[in-house]
RNA sequence: GGCCCAUUGGUCAAGCGGUUAAGACGCAGCCCUCUCAAGGCUGAAUCAUGGGUUCGAUUCCCGUAUGGGUCACCA
């Protein structure tokens, strides 16, 4: 029996029950059949249940480029690690980057249930199919059973840091690759344990390129490591899984983080002994976090927004963290969209190439800038909706007060809002909604004026702000138009002896007693108990005449005890 | 430690051999203004460092420093 012979032997010995051959798979895994250019590409994470803002980042980058080529954006789930999967976690992932309007063209749709011809889309039933392309590279003699044992490898990691070498299984370290074909089979009929690893025919000493769309050429050393494809648990590792489930799902741009970039060689190797034609890689730059000082990866466990879910919960709309993101993404996304106020962000083009390559800060700052011009392009009617979403879930109170008056609570939202010259930008997310407006709801605001009013006292004594009061309960009235009514406030103001004109007010302020701002500034913390508000007629105007003067009346009264 | 990646204001960054080195956030000031938010204007603030290459380097090359990543039967 020669060699070649011995080898089929082998593999059959190991995987008696594989029949079919990679150019099987090529057959029913067929190129796909899209457009010149377009992107196949894919989002494939592991069923932890938890989406990591970087995670959303890559997904997002993942959908615009397959999206924009009329491609396919695949969702994979990466599950041969059965110690880190989480009930549910394929659900909660989903679930997950659908509130951020990420959506995959194939793949897992739900737990179960997936899209598309190219499947299945879980790593863990996909077992079959790396069989075949394992069973094939064992003929071929480039894997081979490894028989050493933990214990044995520690022992070989110990003597090599010692001996200052690469640590590692490969070359004259990887003792199990020198076993003839015979010995091997005779230890498996043996009933001794074993794994698969990959024979390399590459050399540290060569060097190798990797053509990053996002970076360019990378060079580094050839992979010379014997990695182990299939796991004791018979799934294969993440490279392995890589390459098959890259070529047989036709992806044609693998984006993933920069953590992949040392491994990139030994995934060319593996891409070639199985012979299949190279994916374009992508490889994104990590989020970082300022760190007293210093950046670091956001961390699962210490920074709460290293979470997407964290963004949900605090309120901000899932596209603010979208289009902030997109300004890590290209930075001329914020020149598009002052140039585009109203379009969609999926609307923008992502060009790869203009990926900046280094770690960005995350900046909650400037979430809360962007944040705030995303709320504010929207209509009261558009913005309640979000909001009674997010409350129903996260702050009930918040849902019930809301729905106490839909009608109401629609006026309040519309304040400096709908058909506003000026829309007011002052949300950056859903939970700030409630602290500047609660004094429209009438429980809320009495139940905050019960601890006292918040007049300015270090302007005005307690008879001006009488004086005030009473004067301008006196004219009050809801149906002037805002110009009139202004005008009876000054000239209510100007009686009393207040400077009308803040100009003037300010170039003389020791001839009048104070400003319209102060005469305003009562009224406002009367009806309010703020100090800053949006503009206190559309306040009057939503309250209506009779809650207006009632909670004046009430300031006066309160005032005077 | 080996290897890899990165380095333009406080932050995100444009720039691709010759620029007064864009823009955004933030900050300061002014204007507008019934307060605030917004808006308008103005301002302070940047090419990590040392060598080359070049008539000329932020830009190209090498070294150094700093930061990050990676060296598993985890992905």
């Amino acid at each position: 029996m020669n060699n070649e012979e011995k080898l089929i032997e082998l593999a059959d010995l190991i995987f008696p029950d594989i029949t079919e051959t990679i150019a099987d798979l090529e057959k029913r895994y067929p190129k796909r059949d899209l457009e010149e250019g377009a992107e196949v590409t894919r989002f494939a994470p592991s069923p932890t249940g938890f989406l990591h803002i970087g995670g959303l980042f890559g997904s997002l980058i993942d959908m615009k480029v397959a999206n924009q080529s009329k491609g396919k954006f695949i969702l994979r789930i990466e599950d041969t690690d059965r110690k880190r999967e989480v009930e549910n976690g394929v659900i909660e992932l989903i679930t997950q980057m659908r509130a951020f309007n990420i959506i995959n063209d194939e793949g897992l749709v739900s737990e179960t249930e997936a899209l598309g011809e190219y499947g299945p889309y879980k790593q863990s039933e996909r077992e079959y199919i790396y069989k075949v392309c394992a069973k094939e590279l064992i003929k071929k003699g480039r894997v081979y059973p490894c028989f050493c044992t933990a214990e044995d490898l520690d022992k070989l990691r110990e003597s090599q840091e010692k001996a200052k070498q690469i640590p590692g299984y490969y070359g004259q370290y990887a003792r199990c690759r020198n076993y003839s074909v015979d010995e091997a089979i005779e230890r498996i009929k043996n009933n001794k344990e074993y794994i698969l690893r990959f024979r390399s025919l590459g050399s540290h000493l060569r060097k190798v390129k990797i053509n990053d769309i996002i970076r360019g050429k990378i060079e580094m050393a050839q992979n010379d490591q014997d990695i182990v494809v299939i796991k004791s648990d018979g799934l294969p590792t993440y490279h392995f899984a890589h390459a098959v489930d890259d070529h047989f799902m036709r992806v044609t741009t693998a984006v993933r983080g920069e953590e992949w970039i040392p491994s990139s060689a030994l995934h060319m190797e593996l891409f070639e002994a199985l012979g299949f034609e190279q994916v374009k890689y992508a490889h994104t730059p990590t989020i970082m976090k300022n760190d007293n000082g210093s950046k670091r990866k956001l961390s699962k466990r210490k920074d709460p927004e290293s979470a997407v879910s964290f963004f949900i919960e605090e309120g901000y709309p899932a596209d603010s963290v979208i289009e902030y993101l997109l300004t890590i993404i290209n930075s001329d996304y914020e020149l598009w969209r002052k140039a585009n106020k109203t379009a969609n962000w999926r609307d923008f083009e992502v060009k790869l190439n203009k990926l900046n390559s280094s770690g960005a800060l995350f900046d909650m700052i400037k979430l809360t800038d962007v944040s705030k011009e995303v709320i504010s392009r929207l209509s009261s009617t558009e913005l309640l909706e979000l909001v009674l979403e997010w409350a129903k879930i996260y702050d009930t109170n918040l849902y019930n007060l809301l729905n106490e008056d839909l009608e109401y609570t629609k006026k309040v939202f519309a304040i400096e809002r709908d058909n506003a010259t000026k829309i007011r930008k002052d949300f950056a997310k859903y939970k700030d909604i409630l602290p500047n407006t609660f004094y429209m709801y009438n429980r809320l605001y009495r139940e905050d004026i019960n601890s006292g009013f918040n007049f300015d006292s270090s302007k005005l004594d307690i008879n001006s702000v009488k004086e005030i009061l009473e004067g301008y309960i006196g004219i009050h009235s809801d149906s002037l138009s805002k110009e009139d009514w202004f005008n009876k406030v000054k000239e209510m103001a100007e009686k009393l002896g207040y400077c009308t004109n803040m100009k003037e007010y300010k170039q003389n302020p020791d001839d009048f007693k104070g400003s319209i701002a102060d005469v305003t500034g009562v009224i406002r913390v009367a009806l309010t108990n703020r100090q800053n508000t949006p503009d206190i007629y559309a306040i009057m105007q939503v309250l209506g005449e009779k809650e207006t003067i009632d909670r004046l009346k009430n300031a006066l009264s309160m005032k005077g005890e």
